[in-house]
DNA sequence: TTGTTAGACTTACATAGGTTAAGCAGACTT
DNA sequence: AAGTCTGCTTAACCTATGTAAGTCTAACAA
């Protein structure tokens, strides 16, 4: 529905989104004009969890395409997190996995080559949107341009060209526009070094029994 | 006490441990033997509060000093939480915290070049410790070597010297071993473009009441 | 039709930072 | 005291990536 930004480095957020459809990304300036994105949302993502702790956004927060978000006034949140505990152990399992991504975001930064590191983008956007099991053929869009590739990943749109073209030059990938097909899954996984531990799918911590009774 | 590793990534986690005394590192392997230091935490930190949600670790945690470690039982932590909201609520802030360090590391790394990474890894090790308040001339003990410090900022332990060197040049630091006095701490905050605000220093969300009665 | 814009794509060139190698100092062993 | 280690330091060289500038296409507006 919205499209812009949804929250803004410094405000003082009282609501916890979830973004029904469409993607946004996180977004912090690092005080000379460039910006960095720190972080990718995607349909069913909670959004602003960590308004439940804190005064103030660090980051901004905007969308990438057209957008369809549910804002849930705090104290909502709080009072649904206080009477149905399994519902706060579930936002906390999102949060935690939130911060996983941002710490493999870290590596996959600071100890990758541009080719992995863009290959690694892929192959987490994909396993995210469980575009990997779909139809090879028929590929996915990724809604970013080469510009915000760039800025996700610590280089240049210049660079990101690059290592999509050689990417595909590799056979790893085809591409036309933002669609992305993997013509090679496990060649472009063995590239990046992705492994989808650090997303920790399947099971987490069950709900620990509150005896309330 | 104990020194070398306190979780190993892929370990099925069942405490979760408050730093007393010394200095932590968090580390992951990108797969190709580059090892990326992703969190420092410092006296008085809590380790591994996502073990509360997740059933494995997807990082290392280890010692960088010699630590005193206290390390409760996952369940004892459980019953806290459950029996006191309030603590629950301060572990989720101090969660929140290290949630937005990480995105302030990657804007880092991401986003600023060699000389401002160092600068800014040192500004936010002073303030976390505190260091910046005291006696200036004392300086502090940063207990990393280059190699290590080139491991948190995505740097060579060659670089970081060079970044070293030119910030001592630069007459905003002075230097001895691993003491490093800020000869000039607001030269070296506008170089870093360091603002403590993803600290979240001060205030945060106060416990929602839950009205147990 | 013409203009305007955004983004993909390319080339030529510049440089920050990586690589390799070596010297040196302090701490620890034997 | 000789040997070994780790970490700091420096230098020479190299390359991955950034910078600048331009072309091309598709979409859209007047």
């Amino acid at each position: 529905m919205a499209s812009g930004y949804l929250v803004r480095q410094g405000d003082r957020c009282d609501t916890v989104s979830v973004l029904l459809d469409g993607y946004c990304y996180g977004q912090k300036d690092d005080g000379e004009g460039n910006c960095q994105i720190v972080s990718l949302a995607i349909s069913g993502d909670v959004i602003g969890l960590e308004h439940l702790y804190l005064l103030t956004t660090d980051h901004n927060v905007r969308a990438l395409t057209t957008v369809d978000v549910a804002m849930i006034p705090l104290s909502a949140v709080q009072q649904l997190s206080a009477s149905r505990p399994a519902i706060a152990h579930a936002l906390g399992i999102h949060q935690a996995i939130n911060h996983a991504i941002a710490r493999e975001w870290i590596v996959n930064i600071g100890a990758r080559d541009g080719l992995r590191r863009v290959a690694h983008f892929l192959c987490e956007f994909a396993v995210r949107c469980d575009a990997w099991r779909s139809d090879t053929a028929a590929g996915y869009e990724l809604p970013m341009s080469q510009e915000q590739i760039g800025q996700a990943t610590g280089l240049t749109a210049v660079h990101v060209n690059r290592m999509l073209k050689t990417l595909h030059a590799a056979g790893l990938i085809e591409r036309s526009w933002r669609n992305v097909v993997f013509s090679n899954w496990e060649g472009l996984r063995d590239v990046a070094c992705f492994s989808s531990d650090y997303l920790h799918p399947g099971r987490q911590v069950p709900a620990p029994g509150y005896r309330t009774v």
